[in-house]
DNA sequence: TCCGTCGTGGGAACCGGTTGCTACGGCGTT
DNA sequence: AACGCCGTAGCAACCGGTTCCCACGACGGA
């Protein structure tokens, strides 16, 4: 079996044409394969390119006018299961759209991302998607504001995948999910049920995400003629970590409740296994939900009751919509529905409470 | 608060030069940093920079030798816990190394791999990390080498991370984890327990990960003088779904056994979901372990005996490893270890069998 | 006072492609 | 037989930067 030589030659265009005897010029036309050449004339350049095993640079031809478009993406943490299928929407939907896709975790780091962006900004990528909730303060609507109109100034679109808003008149496009309508309706099946007492497990104190799963806890109460009890919602984060821990310190505070709503699937399974190793048994002793319908939320045992965030679709839909965006072109605000799973993890509560 | 102009300029070097009254060599130098330039010069170049909100174009930077350098990853499917934090560990690293982070799923297709291969040969990507078991024929070793070759041609570096080694003298750097060793080490464990019937839920028959987990088993069982019974291994894929289909089936064909070692954590949810829908006890009726230890193993119920697996630090390793390589060293080849991490799920078995 | 040197900035070539415009040769018409 | 057209290939300009090499002015030392 024969190989190409060892050597890293990185042969350019002219090489080529050199090696064919033609200018640089027929070998790009051949290449590019739209312009007419004949046969001999191909035949004799594609011989040379296999020869040489040519590829054209694409940060040359990207330069020049041609070349593939690339997409980015910015979240705070992969590892994350509703992010993974997030990104892996955005992924296989820039493919499919012939763009290339750049990632990048920021950790949480306000810093990290507008150092990345600046980055995207002189990549000149098509569009850069931010995703995942964060705190909504005016420095963080300043701030994006401002990422949107300088992405916008060189031809590329921000995008808010999950995050909130700006005031109108950023050049962004925005996709959202319905975290209150969804906690409300979850809450509400909860409540239902025969629940008073329900603990809300929450992520940080500021971030969107989790607060408007919060709200539409809040919501669900108030709808019902409720009043919940403050002490009843606690902020963590959204680790399985946070949930065993804040699970656990609820416990050992003897805090009452009957039923816990987590602000993530991620919580609500370290919560319940904080629950059974009080040796406290669900649904029988207390009831859990959670949120996002992870695939294991299915395998926890109980199965956990939950809403389903079509987050696969999220990303398709956030390239998607970016891409087609033309200039000028009013700018889209998206809002997807959720659904909740009804499982088995919430059971029947006592209505006197 | 006023804005710059909304018009899409994309403003070049030479209209910055020509706004602060000085020529593009200058300009580029003060934005290079290293280059003696006067205070004043500096001045009003930075003051140009910033009324146009100038950022040098990336591609004109790269095809011009300095410029940020560039990685890929390619993965199956980035939905699974293992590839997301491989994915994690990868990403971090490269953005700690200057990186930008390219990544690609080919859902299990050759072609797409391929072709996402040529199109990083083409971006002069420093490295492409291709990640994941796979089947390991003839066909592969050819076409992995030829991948190897060409992307060296272009003084990129192929990198094989948790995937069959090729044919010595082939341009890669490889990174592998003990899949075997841990397997033997934790159906050790289960026979010690006094198992003898120990079904194992395997992935692809083909696949490279599931062959290795699965020789760890035969081993283990050679190592204490058994002879598995060869209808003991199923196979289907890495997904929850399969692991609960498989023990699903086992169960129905009236398959005995007492305990069951699943190739990946997925397929033991999948499977543990499975047995409990059967009305088993786990781990008094029937002993579950699995591979991984993905974060939710622990919330399993019982808590899920698992064999760890660095994946982050493998997908850092992937990197570092990669970008230190110089052409012409010889090629590394590193196997990281791993080691079982016991929990509730695997408990005696009768050991009359 | 004159000269050498250092500090700065500009001109132009180059990185590796694409593409508009032009030139050339062969063919079919009239 | 002459004219013109069409198909094909090359030249050169351009994309947006970087950097080598050189020139110019000011300053200090002899």
């Amino acid at each position: 079996m024969t190989r190409k030589s060892g050597v890293a030659s990185r042969s350019t265009i002219r090489d080529v044409a050199a090696r064919a005897g033609v200018s640089a010029s027929t070998v790009s036309r051949v290449l590019g394969g739209v312009y007419p050449v004949s046969a001999a004339t191909r035949g004799s350049v594609m011989r040379a390119v296999r020869e040489l095993d040519y590829v054209a640079d694409a940060r040359a031809k990207a330069i020049a006018g041609a070349g593939t478009p690339t997409l980015a993406f910015v979240l705070e943490d992969i590892t994350g299961p509703s992010f993974a299928h997030m990104a892996h929407g955005v992924e296989r939907e820039a493919t499919r759209l012939g763009h290339l896709c750049l990632v990048c975790s920021t950790e949480g780091d306000v810093h990290n991302e507008l150092e990345f962006v600046e980055m995207m900004r002189s990549q000149r990528a098509a569009a850069v998607i931010l995703v995942g909730g964060t705190a909504d303060t005016p420095a963080y609507r300043e701030r994006t504001h401002r990422m949107a109109d300088s992405l916008a100034s060189v031809g590329s679109r921000l995008v808010l995948c999950g995050r909130p808003p700006l005031d109108p008149g950023a050049p962004v496009t925005v996709i959202e999910y319905d975290n209150e309508g969804g906690a409300h309706t979850l809450v509400a099946h909860v409540l239902a049920q025969g629940h008073r007492r329900v603990l809300f497990l929450g992520g940080r104190a500021d971030h969107t995400t989790a607060l408007g799963r919060e709200r539409g806890y809040l919501a669900a109460h108030r709808a019902r003629g409720l009043t919940p009890d403050p002490s009843l919602v606690l902020h963590g984060d959204f680790t399985r970590d946070a949930g065993h821990r804040l699970m656990h310190q609820a416990l050992a505070d003897g805090l009452e409740f009957s039923a816990v709503v987590a602000a993530t699937d991620m919580v609500a399974a370290g919560a319940l296994t904080a629950l059974h190793e009080a040796g406290l048994k669900v649904p029988d002793d207390v009831s859990l939900a959670g949120y996002d319908d992870i695939p294991f939320a299915r395998d926890l045992h109980p199965a956990l009751t939950t809403v389903h965030v079509p987050y696969e679709e999220l990303g398709r839909l956030a390239v998607r919509t970016a891409l087609e965006h033309t200039p000028g072109a009013p700018d889209e605000h998206l809002l997807l529905g959720t659904h909740v799973v009804v499982r088995d993890s919430v059971g029947p509560g006592a209505v006197t409470a």
